[in-house]
DNA sequence: ATTGAGCGG
């Protein structure tokens, strides 16, 4: 059964050119010349590995069909229905995107076929595996197919054969009402080469025609009903990954990257799942890294996220609504085949990065289609998980072996404490990079297979963190009070306050010392009569040392945590009043963004601990004015759920209307009540299921690096570990790992975490109750 | 316990 729409998801101006290009360069491919993409072998997959070499003509003629073609290879595993992977350009996403999105086969019988290195008993796992039983899954519907996977799995099978395993491929070309499909039946292999064929084709012409990268890429998950609330994260993440790949295969085209157009091909083809043993990365592949991470930033800097878009908009509603403020030149909308209509999200490209500014100031909640969307800056994330630590292991013993592992460019560390257990951690850390680059180039070292950190039979876990939150800016912009860390225990009110007056007038000061609950008694709050001179007192603060020369004690100040109160909050109709309801994701880091170097944030103070902000003269003043808080105050955007959603909740897309509406009391989805303002504190953020929003973009410029929160629903999505390199670490095998957190799971963890112990159950006005606004309780 | 600790009123 072909379920494949036939609608054609491209109409980019440009495009033809780029065909020809892309034509051009398949032209010159002889299949010959195409390397192979060897999958990552395993010792006995490698006794086929002959099977790779031959060559037949057929799988030629497909090849260059296909590569011929402009831009999708649909593939659809033979005699079952359903499944259908449809990618459009850029064709060398192709294989990416269907390992990003597709989740392995079940029971971990795939779960090995890219992890050469592991275990005796992984690799006899992976040699078990069949076709057969892969579409089995896939006949239940029980998933997806990583269509990737497969053709690997395929190559390192004894008796593969071209008959034996033979694969539909559709290849359509043209655009429009023009579109035309072909359907062909090849074998496992030729598909391989098709993708590889499409690669090598698109690496002549990335950057230099935006249009190849108008690619769509639509999955069917039969498993999944409606995806939408957790495509944004997932394919941005993905997105990114076929960036970097991408990149890396025009390394040419980079001043310091001078690699053969050969050269560069295997590299690209080999992609991120390469497990070349080699301690590090050479002085190459760092310049390598570092070249795609500029030319990636220069391209985020150029885009913008856009969230909570109806599902019927399309690219042109788009572009009419931002061309108002910015020359678009691209609009990446991303759809879903299977429904005919868009993920609610899309990537706006401006023709520079004043645009970009324009857009993020004037179009924060555009209206398109008739419906609120929301606005974000596209960017990276530098910071890295790192779990499978060894618990005995320090701060400073995680730092050695990274050194060991020649990542010397961390910038800060956290190790996650055991809170139980003194001295003990829960064996993961963050580690904080100064750029997506080093993160990148560090992710990669951290990737192969003899990084242990101290834990026995494990490899380290890798991947780049998630999000953390930030609060609204409109609250921080108020808050007028400091939390400093380290101050010393000797001191006493007077002192601080003596110490801390330069700032601006305190108003008062709380030390933990004459606190009951505090279990350390080294900090304290400085409350000052107005929100500037608590920054001030931040940044002036911040990272320097307190004493009197008996011992000296290094300070970490951040804004305290805002005050929940009420309409306070919002300053007027127009805002954030859902402290901590709001899902701007923030990595955290160190030493960046003020000027003397930052204390990590965490979730903005809504987390069992209270956070550190970030924000301030953020981020390499790329955006950030000082002012930005107190001047430009963000509206909210508020978009999908973010985390799971109790039964019914994630069903369809109805329930959005309005999402992004607020502070006026309605727009809320259906079945969800409206927020109570500060009901988001207690009431809300008691009851687990109404989880926070995940698309909260408050303008975004400040901390947040990734719109998104990450948090998974279901197991389907792979995050980038797992793709490039999956464990043999997953307990449940049907659940598709640990680290997908189950929906309740995850709510009540973060309702718990982030906002139980100090504001569960109390109970605030409502807003819809009202006291009036204004005021400000903040201190 | 493989996605973050530390915050009063």
């Amino acid at each position: 059964m072909r379920t494949r729409k036939t609608d054609s998801p491209k109409s980019g101006p440009g495009k033809k050119a780029a065909q020809a290009k892309k034509e051009a360069a398949a032209a010159e491919k002889t299949p010959e010349a195409t390397p192979k993409s060897a999958p990552k072998s395993t010792p006995k997959a490698s006794g086929t590995k002959a099977a790779r070499g031959k060559q037949s003509t057929p799988k030629a003629a497909a090849v260059a069909e296909a590569a011929e073609a402009n831009v999708v290879v649909a593939a659809v595993i033979t005699d079952s229905e359903v499944i259908e992977n449809t990618v459009e350009v850029p064709e060398k996403s192709l294989e990416k995107r269907v390992r990003a999105k597709a989740k392995p086969p079940q029971g971990g019988k795939v779960a090995g076929m890219s992890t050469p290195k592991e275990t005796e008993t992984t690799e006899e796992t992976s040699a078990k595996i069949k076709v057969e039983e892969i579409k089995e899954d896939v006949e239940e519907g029980l998933q997806s197919v990583d269509t990737s996977i497969l053709q690997e799995e395929l190559l390192k099978l004894e008796d593969t054969s071209d008959k034996k395993y033979e694969t539909d491929v559709m290849v359509v070309s043209g655009e429009g009402p023009e579109i035309e499909e072909k359907n062909a039946t090849i074998d496992a292999e030729a598909v391989i080469e098709i993708k590889q064929e499409s690669s090598t084709a698109i690496k002549d012409a990335p950057e230099a025609n935006p249009e190849v990268n108008n690619e769509t890429v639509t999955f069917r998950d039969v498993d999944v009903k409606d995806e939408s609330e957790k495509d944004a994260f997932e394919d941005q993440q993905i997105e990114e990954e076929i960036e970097r790949d991408s990149l890396k295969e025009t390394g040419a085209e980079f001043p310091s990257a001078e690699k053969g157009e050969g050269e560069v091909e295997g590299e690209g083809l080999e992609g991120v799942g390469d497990e070349e043993e080699g301690s590090k990365l050479d002085a190459e592949e760092q310049i390598q890294i570092s070249d795609m991470a500029k030319a990636r930033k220069i391209k985020k800097e150029q885009e913008i996220f856009v969230g909570g878009l109806d599902r019927d908009a399309v690219e042109d509603d788009l572009r009419k609504a931002f061309e108002k403020v910015g020359e678009v030149v691209e609009v990446r909308l991303h759809k879903d085949y299977a429904t005919n209509k868009n993920k609610g999200f899309a990537f706006v490209k401006f023709a520079n990065k004043e645009h970009v500014a324009r857009a993020l100031e004037q179009m924060k909640n555009p209206l398109i289609r008739g419906k609120r969307c929301g606005i974000a800056p596209s960017e990276d994330n530098d910071t890295l998980f790192l779990g499978n630590i060894c618990n005995t292991w320090t701060k400073d013993a995680v730092k050695r072996k990274l050194r060991d592992y020649g990542i010397d460019s961390v910038e800060g560390i956290t190790l996650v404490a055991d809170t139980q257990n003194e001295g003990l951690s829960r064996g993961f850390a963050f580690l904080e990079f100064a750029c997506h680059a080093d993160a990148m180039a560090a992710y990669k070292r951290l990737q192969k297979p003899d990084v242990i950190f101290g834990h026995p039979e494990r490899t380290a876990k890798v991947a780049f963190g998630e999000p953390l939150r930030e609060p609204d800016p409109e609250v921080m912009a108020q808050v007028k009070s400091v939390f400093i860390d380290g101050l010393p225990p000797y001191w006493d009110e007077d002192q601080v306050k003596e110490h801390f007056k330069s700032y601006g007038e305190i108003e008062r000061v709380v030390l933990a010392r004459n606190m009951s609950t505090a279990k350390r008694k080294d900090f304290g709050f400085v409350n000052f009569t107005n929100h500037e001179a608590a920054v001030t007192c931040v940044e002036g603060v911040n990272d320097t040392e307190l004493g009197d020369g008996k011992s000296k004690m290094k300070a970490r100040a951040r804004l305290a945590n805002p005050l929940p109160k009420t309409q306070a909050v919002k300053g007027g109709m127009s805002g954030g009043f859902r402290i901590g309801h709001n899902g701007i994701g923030v990595y955290s880091r160190f030493g960046r963004g003020f000027g003397r170097g930052r204390f990590p944030s965490n979730r903005a103070g809504f987390q069992g601990g209270r956070g550190f902000y970030p924000r301030g003269r953020g981020r390499g003043g790329r955006f950030s004015h000082a002012s930005d808080d107190v001047e430009m105050p963000y509206p909210e955007f508020h978009g999908w759920r973010p985390y799971g959603v109790r039964g019914g909740r994630r069903g369809s897309t109805s329930g959005r209307v309005g999402a992004f509406d607020r502070g006026h009391g309605r727009g809320f989805p259906s079945r969800r009540p409206p927020y109570p303002s500060e009901g988001d504190f207690g009431g809300h953020f008691g009851t687990t299921q109404f989880g926070e929003d995940p698309y909260y973009y408050g303008g975004g410029r400040g901390g947040l690096k990734r719109p998104f929160s990450v948090i998974e629903q279901d197991s389907s999505y792979l995050e980038p570990t797992n793709r490039i390199r999956p464990r043999y670490d997953l307990p449940d095998p049907l659940s598709g790992g640990p680290r997908y957190r189950d929906s309740l799971g995850t709510s009540a963890l973060y309702s718990r975490d982030y906002y139980g112990s100090d504001y569960g159950g109390s109970s605030y006005s409502s807003f819809y109750g009202g006291e009036p606004s204004g005021g400000g309780y903040y201190y």
